[in-house]
DNA sequence: CCGCTCAATTCGTGGGACGAACTAGCTGTG
DNA sequence: CACAGCTAGTTCGTCCCACGAATTGAGCGG
């Protein structure tokens, strides 16, 4: 049926099961932080600069009304706050507290370890490669960074 | 602070963001049919055969109560079903409607097509080097075959 | 000053995930 | 064979998430 029954996969199934991984590794390691997957993703947005609830709904792919539920939960968690933009009174600064910046940064590191770790079957090369197509992937379709770019602190050929 | 800050990105970011991507499509594709990304999920799992909810729950990974509730919501929706199984009158097995299939059916294809279209400004021969390394990723951190392997009848270069 | 747009919130609905507690059927050991 | 213990699945209560429609209130163009 397919040409590729050899133990390969397609770059759809890959894709899509990558995803699935990434998925479920990222609301892991959410979990252990006490946050949700989508309150994780709000703090790592975040971490770059404070955001209106507009940008942030662009950024996150989420409709208005959902935002203001996602920014409601992690504010009363103590993690974000809205402050006054002082340039239009009508719209908001969601920024990260003290706290939330904490947490952010570790939730941030312990979750780029962990996705690290997924790809640690490959060689040096091999994830340059695979984080080059990637990469590509992503700037052709202009995802949101919706993850910050960075290093962990983690040089090149770091894992392992 | 990294060393990559040439545009480049690394592969830490890329599979996040490319997982972010996945999802939005995902969900998109899935809308369009009138399905949650979650019932869409179920029912490309089910094209191959039919599941028991344990074994459901372990592929999909969820908790068998979060199980319960999909299977509710997507048999009342009269796409699944549950049959007794033969062997074990505790256990059930869940297999798609007459009417589930087909849906599962077009919506495997269109999301395909769709997932496929966000490496379109690969090459073939990139295309392919993707699927390779995002491949032995899903492997070897075993990745449950959470979506079917097949070519949508698209024959290997067929993008474009 | 008025109508318009725009930021954000509110409200109601429905899906989704989970753990704890529970039912009922299977199984193995004495 | 009986019974303890395991296993498959459901129920229940709780919280999170996402959405659209309607609303409030500030900015803005004329």
């Amino acid at each position: 049926m397919a040409e590729k029954n050899d133990g390969e996969i397609g770059v759809v199934a890959g894709l899509v099961r990558s995803t699935f991984l990434v998925n479920a590794v990222y609301a892991e390691s959410a979990r252990e932080y006490d946050l949700t997957a989508q309150q994780g993703q709000l703090l790592c947005v975040l971490m770059a600069r404070p955001y209106g609830m507009s940008e942030l709904g662009a950024t996150l792919r989420l409709a208005k009304s959902s935002l203001t539920g996602l920014v409601d939960r992690t504010e009363r968690n103590g993690l974000v706050e809205r402050r006054p933009d002082p340039e239009d009174s009508r719209a908001v600064r969601v920024a990260l507290t003290r706290r939330g910046g904490r947490l952010a940064a570790e939730f941030y590191e312990e979750t780029c370890r962990r996705i690290e770790q997924l790809a640690t079957g490959l060689t040096d090369a091999e994830r340059d490669a695979l984080a080059g197509l990637l990469g590509r992937v992503v700037l052709e379709n202009n995802t949101p960074a919706v993850f910050p770019e960075s290093d962990t602190g983690a040089p090149a050929g770091r894992t392992r």
